[in-house]
This record gives C-alpha cells, structure tokens and sequence, in this order.
DNA sequence: ATGAAAGCGCTAACAA
DNA sequence: TTGTTAGCGCTTTCAT
C-alpha cells in the first residue's frame, strides 16, 4: 500500500500564499500577525487538513507531549493516577502517553529511557527501582515527577502518599480490633530494601515498628510474593498450611484480593482473618469483597503529579515534595475469633 | 535548571573518529561496516552515553513506536488487551505507546490523531466511533489494526471476538437455566447503533434475536447506561425499582460489577437475579463476586493485533480479520425463583 | 507585519 | 568499506 503524505507547513504556506514562518506563528499563536493573515492561514489548514508533524516540532522546540511511566498496567491502582493525570490535562496542549513497563525493576528503566528518546517535555514515574543518580541524570535532560519516592532530590519532584501514616492507622486498627498475630504479606526483598525509600519498603518497616511497639515483636512474620494477584494468591495459600494468623496485612489491594481468594479456597472466611490492603482500589468497596483498605488517592495524586510537571516545564528550579494524606476505609476487618470468643 | 545536551551522532562519530553515516549504520546493524570500525563506534556510543533522538530518526525514517489507543482505561479488559500486546513486544525494537481516550467517541478521534501526529510506525485502537472512511484516511498514513470492529475495510487489519456467538452462549446458557424476563443492560444509543458494527451494537442485536427466537419477545426489555460501573450501578438501581426481571445480561463485565452492586444494595441477592457479563475480567472469577461472564481473550487479542501490526508494517497489504471464539465462563448464574419453585 | 534562511539530528543516495 | 551530501518539516533569528 503506497501511503499517502501528508500536508506540510510548506503547502499550507502555498495555498494561503505567505511564507513559512507565517504559518508557523499562527500555529503557534505567535505575536506579530495581522488579522487577515491569520485567517487566510486558517483557512489553508483547514483546506488542506493540516497536522503539524510532532517530530519536526521536536528538531527545534517542544512536543507537547508528557509521557507516565507505569509498572504493571494491571493493577488499579496505577489506573487511578492515570485518571487524574488525564483529567489535569484536560483542555491543554499536551498529549499524555503511557509506556507500560510491566514490571519496576529494568523493565521501569527501559520505558523511562524510551519516553527520554521521544523528547517528551516532561516525565511521571512510578516509584521504579532506580538510583538517585540515575534519575538526576535523568532529570538533568527533561523534567520529571516520582510517584511514591521517599527519597528527596532538587533534581525532581515528589509525589508521595504517607506510607508510614497509612500503615500505622492499618495496623492500629488491627491492634484495636484485638489482633496481635499480624502476618506482612509483601513484594520481594528487591522491591522492599530498607532505607530504599519505596512505598513497599515504608510500610514493611513501619509494619515491624507497630508490631515491636505494641509488644508483639515474637509474632512479626513477614511473607514474601511476587507483584500479581495470582502469586500472592500461591503464596497466601502456602502460609495458611504452614500458620493461620488472625490477621494479614497486605502490601496493596492487587495482591489482597489474592489473599482474600487463598483464604476462600484454603476454606477459611473472612471472618477467620482478616485482611487489610493498600489503594483502596475500586473493587475493595464492592459488598462482595467489601476489602479494609488505606486510601492514599490515585487520582489526588495524579493530578498533582501533572501539575507539579507543568509548573517544572513553566520553568520552576526548587523542587517541591508533596505528600498527600492516607485514610483508613474500614470495612471487612472483624475481631480476632479467639477475642470474640471472650465476648 | 539549565537542562544538559545530550550526545548527538555528531559527537559520537567525532569520538570515534568516523564520519556520521558510518555511526548510523552501526545502529541502524545495516550492511557495510567493518568489524573494527562498529567496535569503535561501539566503545564511542558507551563512552558518551548516546541515544539517538527518535523526533530526528522520525524525519527520515521509522520511530519504531507502536501507538495503541484505549477508550477508558479503568476498564481492566482494556489492560488484558496492552498486556497481551507488551508481552508481544518482548525482544523486538518496538516500543508500545498507550493514548488514553477515556471515551470512545470523539475523544478516541482525538486520541488517534495525537498518535499519528507524533509519526507511530502503527496504531492499534479498540473500536472508536468513527467512520471506515475516517479510519481509511487514517490507514492510508500509517498500518492501523482496529480491534472489536466488525466492518471490513481492505484499509485495516481488524480483530475481533464473535460478539453474535458469545451473547448467543449467554442466552443460550440463560434460557437454559429457565429464564425468560432477561433485561439487556447495555450502553447508550450511540455505541450501539443498528448495523454500526461496535461490538456493543452487535451484542444488542443477538439479545433481541435470542430473545425473539426463543419466543421472548414480549420479554425483551433494553436499558441503558454510561461506560462506569458507577453509572451502571445507577441505572440498575432505577430498573430495580421499577421492575425485578430473573436475569440481567450485561454489556461488559465492568458495568456488570455496577449490576452487581445495586442488586445487594437494592436488598436482592445474585440467586434473585442472574448476572451474566461479558469479557471475563480478572475479577470475575473471584469467588466473591462469581460472576459468569463471556471470555473472548484480550491477551490473545492484544497479541494478535499487535502481530498483524507487524506483518502490516513489514509490508503485508492484504487484509487480515482475525475472529477470536468466545467461551462462556459458568460461574454464580442460577435458575430463576420460580422455576426452583416448581422442582 | 512579513519573509529569507539557517539549522535541529538523523538517514539514505551516491561517490570515492 | 567508508565518507560526502542532500534533505526530512519544522522554529527562530534577523532582515526587510
């Protein structure tokens, strides 16, 4: 199939007979064009179904276009920032693209990188598996927002829920329900290094400090599993042969509702253990699944994500860390069966 | 913040001590260079940390990006379908951008031509509304693979479930269980005009034909809703109150989770009024929810258009349909009231 | 207010 | 095998 080209600033200059920086200031809405120029310009894009080509824009200027970095497209949670990203660029110039990265390890890497080749004019990451250095560098060549790094660098822009805020009122809400053999499900050591700053690696040790102060140091218990609901599925299920706890804590709601699925099928209920989660994605308020959950708001947190990326773009040097606070939604969560028992 | 420069081919070919075209020939593997030179240029390009610019490889050739556009990313069968397509992906030098539309009208159209403006080597985009001959001038720019339009344009690859056999299976599966007042919950008059081909319009028109087959057609009874389970849960609400039928059958698995939802609230239980959705989100299968619903594979699709997309661009001009086969996943459905009444 | 012309970083003929 | 060179479609001084 021979395709079919395209019109160029050179035809529109042609038909509207003027030259072509004429017709790049009125694209641009310029200063210096008188009235009837304008018009005679307009009408010649619109004759010629005119598109400015993103790429020759992007030899000299800007592309208008923000790229979002996203591990794993699957979870809900990242879908939410998604909205709110889109929703704040609403009825602007630029053009939001997503490159999924499927995972937040090399794979984050390689679609940061891939955003970078397009020049996009600015870059929201979700919390992959980077060095500072790495990502000042980065920066150093467009602007970017981190999504859930705890750590602080004038290079870039943070957005980041309160995750020892959020654990906290999790685990105290467990605690006063009676629970003290509280198990940690969450993500692989990579994903949760401590001092690494990753939302996995704040709730993890934030979940050992309420255990140690609450006296129940002896019955920490942290697993592990993967980043899908299918393996926090397996591995919730090989806890349960081995111990039944009164209660999970569990590093977000993707890998809850795996949880919550082992439990079923190990023949236990919700009311057997209980389980709290993290995002409180859509699903969690379902009455069916009706899922305890920290609410740290996708969309808030998307949205000011955007923000923040135009106002670097606009031309803001002083970093800004925004921190946006946690909710507990309390619905499922019951008393341990040995303290209703007592009642 | 002064934002760095980054290497050019310029300065690699100048470290490497060649001309700039033996540098892109060393990228770009063409035929041609010596094993000795590529080895420079090979140190020189890790040395300077080159990435060539895709807006300048753009101007003259590929960009090897893959743009995909998703009406409404919340709907997770729309992330089945990326996920199949990035799986795909995997070792090639493609790169998958998502255009998020969040509705599959005008906002799609727009959405489709940010990808094209910004020169993807491809585009896969899930059933815009828009006109064949629209997507025909879109087609003639770049290979376009639509998925779950049931036109034929020798312009664009399409992809599709068998919409008509997959509601077929669920009335069929309905009828069987012993119901007869089955409520179609479908999307507004715009998504599902007659003979439009969406895949919404043809899942409509085999609920009135099963319905009329079966003898039902004074029984038939469509209500409409938004795109979000919030507005399906709404609309469900409204129909509850006015009319309790035996079963709902439900456009999409998304807004069936909104069905879902208004019937707990509405006091009723799922053995009071089937559900049967379509799509077989991840979910679905949740023993909680247990909602039976018609899989047609996003993941296989997702595969198969990005695949089409490649054989297109490797420079295929036949058309290619691909039709993917429904299956009914049996899972909460149950016979109407009055039926286990008479057992 | 308008236009001429240089140049962004690359690829692809073509020459050597 | 290697290098020279002419653009690709824009934006942006700088003249006019």
């Amino acid at each position: 199939m021979t395709r079919a080209r395209a019109a160029t600033i050179e035809d529109v200059a042609r038909e509207a007979g003027v030259s072509r920086a004429a017709v790049s200031k009125v694209i641009r809405n310029a200063y210096g064009v008188s009235p009837s120029m304008r018009d005679r310009v307009n009408a010649a894009i619109e004759a010629l179904d005119y598109r400015p080509r993103v790429a020759a824009r992007a030899m000299r200027g800007a592309t208008f276009t923000l790229g979002i970095e996203l591990p794993h497209i699957g979870n809900p949670f990242f879908t939410k920032i998604v909205a709110g990203a889109t929703a704040t660029l609403q009825g602007t110039e630029y053009q939001l693209i997503i490159a999924p990265a499927d995972f937040d390890g090399e794979e984050g890497v390689r679609a940061l990188g891939a955003l970078a080749d397009r020049q996009v004019d600015g870059i929201v990451a979700i919390s992959p598996l980077v060095s500072p250095e790495w990502l000042e560098r980065l920066a150093a060549r467009v602007p970017v927002v981190m999504i859930g790094r705890h750590d602080r660098s004038a290079a870039y822009d943070t957005v980041t829920g309160d995750d020892t805020e959020g654990t906290r009122l999790a685990m105290e809400h467990l605690f006063e329900l009676g629970h003290r053999r509280i198990v940690h499900l969450t993500r692989s050591e990579e994903v949760t290094q401590p001092g690494s700053g990753t939302p996995h690696a704040m709730r993890l040790e934030q979940y050992l400090a309420s255990m140690r102060n609450a006296g129940f140091g002896d019955d920490i218990r942290v697993v592990r599993t993967g980043m899908t609901e299918e393996s926090a599925r397996l591995d919730t299920l090989a806890l349960l042969d081995d111990e039944v706890p009164t209660a999970i804590f569990v590093g977000n709601d993707e890998l809850a509702l795996g949880t919550l699925r082992a439990i079923g099928e190990h023949g236990l209920s919700p009311a057997d253990v209980s389980v709290v989660g993290y995002d409180d994605v859509d699903i969690a308020s379902h009455p069916a699944i009706s899922l305890t959950s920290v609410d740290q708001s996708g969309v808030a947190m998307g949205e000011r994500a955007i923000r923040l990326l135009l106002e670097r773009i606009a031309g803001r040097t002083e970093p800004v860390h925004f921190s946006v606070e946690p909710t507990l939604r309390v619905r499922g969560s019951t008393r341990p069966a040995a303290a209703r028992h007592i009642d």
